[in-house]
DNA sequence: ATCTGCGATAAAGTCATACGATAGAAGCGG
DNA sequence: CCGCTTCTATCGTATGACTTTATCGCAGAT
C-alpha cells in the first residue's frame, strides 16, 4: 500500500541543513538584496548567520545552479543570475516567491498563464476525462463547498480541484504546470483571506466547470474555466490593491499564517 | 561589451564532473532502467564507469533532486522519483529527454502545450511589441530565409524567430515556457531533417505572423501561430513515423551530429 | 604604444576521511 | 508468534588537502 505524502508539496526538503541555506540564498536572489553580480554573502554568511561547512554551502549552491538561480564559473566566482535563466515555474521558485515580496506584475503575469493553460486544460480534461477523473474532481468540488470559505482545507481542496483536472487532461507537459497554477491560486487565496463574497460567488462557476466535463464538452468547459480565472485575477487584484493601499506589512502577516 | 553565451542553452556545465554523473543517472532514470525504486547504481557506478568521489556524487544528486527526478529520504535511501514528480519542462530535464528515445506520447504532449501556448503569446507580441520586438524578429526571419533549409545557423533563426515572440510578450512566466517549446521545435527538426518542402513551405507562415505582429493584430497572430504549430506537428509526426517504421538507428545518428 | 603570451592567482571543483543520526532490517528473547 | 533490542546501511555534515580552470597583470616582442 502506497502512502502518498501530502505534507510534502515541494523535493526540497526544508528541515535540513542545504535547504535552509538554499532557501536563505534564494530569497536574498529574488527579492533583489543580490543583485546580477557576484554572490558575496557567500563567506560572510557562513560566518555569521550559520556556520556551514562547505559542502552542505556547495549542495545549496548546486541546487539553485539546478534552478537558475545561480552560475558558478570556476575563477570568476558564483553568480546570481539575470532573472531571464530563473526556472519561474520550478515549484521551489515560485515558493521562494512566496517568501519575498508578492511582485503584482509576477502574479499578473502567473495569472496570464493561467488564463491561456487552464482553459485548455479544462477542454482536454472534458475530451478525455475517465469515471475515475470525474469522481476526483466531484469530491475536491464537496470539498470546497463543506468547509469555512478560507479554511486550511477549503483553499487544499480548491487546489486539489484544479490539479485534478489537470491530470484529467492526461498530458504529462501541461501537468508540469498545474505545481504553478496552484501555487497562483494559493497565493491569490491566501490574499483573498476575508473576501467571503467572493468565494462563495466562485462556486456555481465551479461547479458548472465540472458538470461540463461530465459533459464531455470541451468548449462550455474551457469557456467557463476563462471566466473562472478572469474573475478569480479581478478579486485577486482589487484585495492586492487594498493590501498595499492600507498597510504593507499585512501580507507579510498573512504569509505568516501559510 | 557582454558576449552572450550561444554555445551554451543549458546552465548545467557537461564537462563538469557532477554533470557527467548527473546526466548519466538521469537518462537511466528517464528511460526506465531505473524505475521508482531505490537508485542502485550509485555505488556500482561510481566503481565501474568511473570513479567518482562521494562530493561530485552527492552534487549530481543534488542537482537531480532540484528537478524531481530523484527523492532523498534522510535514511532509508536515494529512489527515482514517480514522472509526475519531474520538471518535465526543464531545459537540462528536457535535454536529457534527448538523449532517450524520443518517446512519440510526449513528443505529442509537448507539441500540444505549443498549441496552447505560442498562439497565446503570439496575441500578446502583437498587443506589446516594441520596434525592437520587431527587429529581433524580423532579423531571425531573415535568418531563416538565407541560409539552407535545414542548416545549422537556419535552425537557429528558426528557434530564435520563435524565441523573440515569447520575448516581445513580456511575461516572465510565459518566457519560461520559451526554453521548453525551443526544445521541442530544436527535437522536431532534427526528425525532419530531409524535409525540404515542409521546412519552404513553412516560410511564409512565418512571415504571415510577423506581419500580423507587426500589424498589431492580437486575434491574426494567434491565429496564424496556431497553424503553424498544427503544420509542423503534422509533418513531424510523419517524419517520426517514417524513423520508427524504417529504421530506429537514424534517430541516435542524428541526435549524434546535433 | 599596442599586441602577445606566460605566469601568478583566486575561486570552483574534486578527493579522502571521519563522525553523527536514524530508518529499517536482523537477531534475540519472551 | 510477537515485541524488543541491536546492528547495519545510508544520508547528512564537517574538514583539510589537492586539482583544475580561467582571469588578470606583467613582461617581452612587434
Amino acid at each position: 500500500m502506497r502512502v502518498r505524502d501530502f505534507s510534502r508539496p515541494t523535493t526540497l526538503n526544508p528541515d535540513r541543513l542545504f535547504g535552509q541555506v538554499a532557501q536563505k540564498l534564494a530569497v536574498a536572489i529574488i527579492t533583489g538584496r543580490v543583485r546580477a553580480g557576484e554572490v558575496l554573502p557567500n563567506e560572510d554568511d557562513l560566518r555569521s548567520e550559520i556556520s556551514v561547512s562547505r559542502t552542505a554551502y556547495r549542495e545549496a549552491v548546486k541546487i539553485l545552479t539546478a534552478k537558475g538561480l545561480v552560475e558558478a564559473r570556476p575563477k570568476s566566482g558564483t553568480r546570481a543570475a539575470p532573472r531571464e535563466r530563473w526556472n519561474l515555474l520550478d515549484p521551489d521558485v515560485l515558493s521562494w516567491h512566496f517568501e519575498a515580496d508578492p511582485n503584482e506584475k509576477f502574479i499578473r503575469d502567473l495569472f496570464e498563464l493561467r488564463r491561456f493553460v487552464e482553459p485548455s486544460a479544462a477542454r482536454l480534461a472534458a475530451q478525455r476525462r475517465t469515471s475515475a477523473d470525474i469522481a476526483r474532481i466531484e469530491a475536491a468540488y464537496r470539498g470546497m463547498t463543506e468547509g469555512a470559505p478560507y479554511a486550511e482545507a477549503t483553499i487544499r481542496a480548491d487546489m486539489a480541484f484544479h490539479e485534478a483536472i489537470f491530470a484529467a487532461a492526461q498530458n504529462a507537459a501541461l501537468q508540469c504546470l498545474a505545481s504553478a497554477v496552484i501555487a497562483t491560486l494559493q497565493w491569490s487565496l491566501l490574499l483573498k483571506t476575508g473576501d467571503e463574497v467572493a468565494y462563495v460567488e466562485s462556486l456555481p462557476d465551479h461547479e458548472h466547470v465540472l458538470l461540463a466535463i461530465i459533459d464531455r464538452d470541451g468548449d462550455l468547459a474551457s469557456a467557463r474555466m476563462a471566466g473562472l480565472v478572469i474573475d478569480s485575477l479581478n478579486t485577486t487584484l482589487a484585495s492586492l490593491g487594498t493590501h498595499v493601499a492600507t498597510e504593507a506589512g499585512k501580507i507579510a502577516k498573512i504569509k505568516h499564517t501559510k
